[in-house]
RNA sequence: GGAGAGGUGGCUGAGUGGUCGAAAGCGAACGACUCGAAAUCGUUUGAAGGGCAACCUUCCGUGGGUUCGAAUCCCACCCUCUCCGCCA
């Protein structure tokens, strides 16, 4: 949520903010609002003073010994009555006023970090680095392929117990997706991420504070007798383990990690990545999530990115790191890096992480703040994210890059104690 | 799901309808003492919004209500705990 005081005193500056990522909003309508808010907050806290003033001139009096039925007593009743009156007419148009506001500034999506490239579409993505030697060899075959051949999952049985989008794994596939996030969480745990498990049904408050709602509710799975949706990614619940709180300063950064599944509509993708581990509507995923001190967010971004990195170069995948242009950030993100990783079946490079810094956006519709011990006050913590890795993804890069002419696939060497094994489908 | 108890500041925990934003303690900060520290003593110490400021308003789970005045009384809801039921 963007700053109701950076509306007051810099509203052209939102306005050009959002113009980068290719938004135009005329802000003059809101800002009337804002005004005409403040306004009436004046006159309604003016009003409540002068009842508060009578209300304890009534009790002194009436301690002093005055008649509680009185005729000096009942004129101030009557006069605290009809500012009582008063005040509530206010309020009411107060409160009408402060919804419409919090509604328009929810519906806001983050600005643009100054460093995030300018861009119109995705094309304008800027390829920061390459990592790896990809195979380009002909004749490799696509990981849903690799992955019917050899087993690993059902996908017209998981129509049968779900609906389309949906995968089983089976016998090696399940085993090497429950040894991807095992391996993944031990690396981040290892760098210093504290290991969480969340609920993966959240509320609507959780997902307002991440920025999933109210925007994009037709993104997620609902629960629509209990306030309650499929998380589309850990994201949610840990923006949320500690919303409304005051952190201590010097615990920050607090850095997490989470696996969780991850379900999502996937709305206005029909007919796109149909076969394989793509696109589902539930897939597992690494979450890599930080809460940090302001200054130290743009040196965290680069740093969770560089956690996510070290997957896929422990894995020896080769990808790319691409810098999203403003045009392409996501709602909550100030900046984003995007890894790739490099399918050498499909002969492409695949999006297998987002990793983004989002300033105080999310910190502010979930109102996680600090403290400093020696200074008065708090300030809004920055919030940072990332895939490390989505799971279906690397297994289906594995899959690619690690085919075999025998039509096995090897597996990279640190997987082997996870997984119990360095081939799959040998002999 | 049924019965009971309870939700108060960073934490613990008092609170009679009227100077209650709220005692006390812990914790924290600063100062004194000390060569230094511990202990002790003193002072300070919640948040949000508005105002140049003095200061004003709001916040005791949430939302309503009664009252000139509500942490305190009434209603509804949410949550937590204990017991029972059910259950991996």
């Amino acid at each position: 949520m963007l700053d109701q005081r950076l509306l007051r005193d810099n509203p052209d500056l939102i306005t050009s903010e959002l113009a980068r990522r290719g938004l135009t909003v005329d802000l003059t309508g809101l800002q009337l609002v804002a005004q005409q808010e403040r306004q009436l907050e004046e006159q309604r806290s003016n009003l409540q003073a002068e009842g508060n003033r009578i209300g304890k001139q009534v009790g002194q009096l009436i301690q002093a010994g005055a008649s509680p039925k009185g005729p000096e007593v009942q004129a101030l009743r009557d006069q605290g009555n009809r500012i009582k009156q008063q005040v509530a007419v206010l309020e009411e148009e107060e409160k009408g006023l402060e919804q419409r506001l919090r509604d328009q500034l929810l519906a806001f999506p983050n600005l643009p970090a100054a460093a995030v490239p300018p861009g119109s579409s995705e094309a304008d993505n800027v390829e920061v680095k390459r990592w790896g030697s990809p195979r380009q060899e002909s004749g490799l075959q696509e990981h849903w392929q690799i992955g019917e051949r050899l087993g690993l999952w059902e996908t017209e049985r998981s129509v049968r117990i779900a609906q389309s989008r949906f995968i089983t794994l089976l016998g090696a596939g399940a085993r090497l997706e429950r040894a991807l996030i095992s391996f993944m969480l031990d690396q981040h745990s290892a760098r210093g991420y504290t290991e969480v498990l969340p609920p993966i049904l959240v509320n609507s408050a959780s997902l307002t504070g991440s920025g999933q709602l109210p925007k994009f509710a037709e993104e997620s799975f609902r629960c629509a007798d209990d306030d309650l949706w499929l998380t589309p990614t850990a994201e949610v619940p840990l923006t949320s383990l500690h919303r409304d709180e005051v952190l201590p300063a010097e615990q920050l950064p607090l850095r997490y990690c989470a696996y969780t599944p991850c379900f999502r509509r996937e709305a206005g993708s029909y007919g796109r990545d149909t076969r394989g581990l793509i696109r589902l509507h539930q897939f597992n995923k690494v979450e890599l999530y930080w809460f940090c001190h302001p200054d130290h967010s743009a040196a965290a971004h680069e740093q969770l990115t560089a956690h996510a990195e070290a997957i896929l170069e422990t894995l020896a995948l080769p990808y790319r790191r691409i810098e999203l242009c403003t045009a392409d950030l996501g709602f909550s993100a100030a900046r984003t890096f995007d890894l790739e990783v490099w399918l050498p079946g499909a002969g492409a490079y695949r999006e297998i992480s987002s990793c983004s810094v989002c300033g105080d956006f999310q910190a502010r519709r979930a109102s996680i703040r600090f403290k400093q011990a020696d200074s008065k006050g708090t300030q809004l913590v920055h919030t940072l994210n990332g895939s490390g890795l989505a799971v279906g993804r690397t297994m289906a890069a594995l899959l690619e890059n690690g085919q075999q002419s025998d039509g096995s696939v090897k597996l990279p060497a640190a997987l082997v104690p996870y997984f119990g094994g360095d081939t799959i489908g040998a002999g």
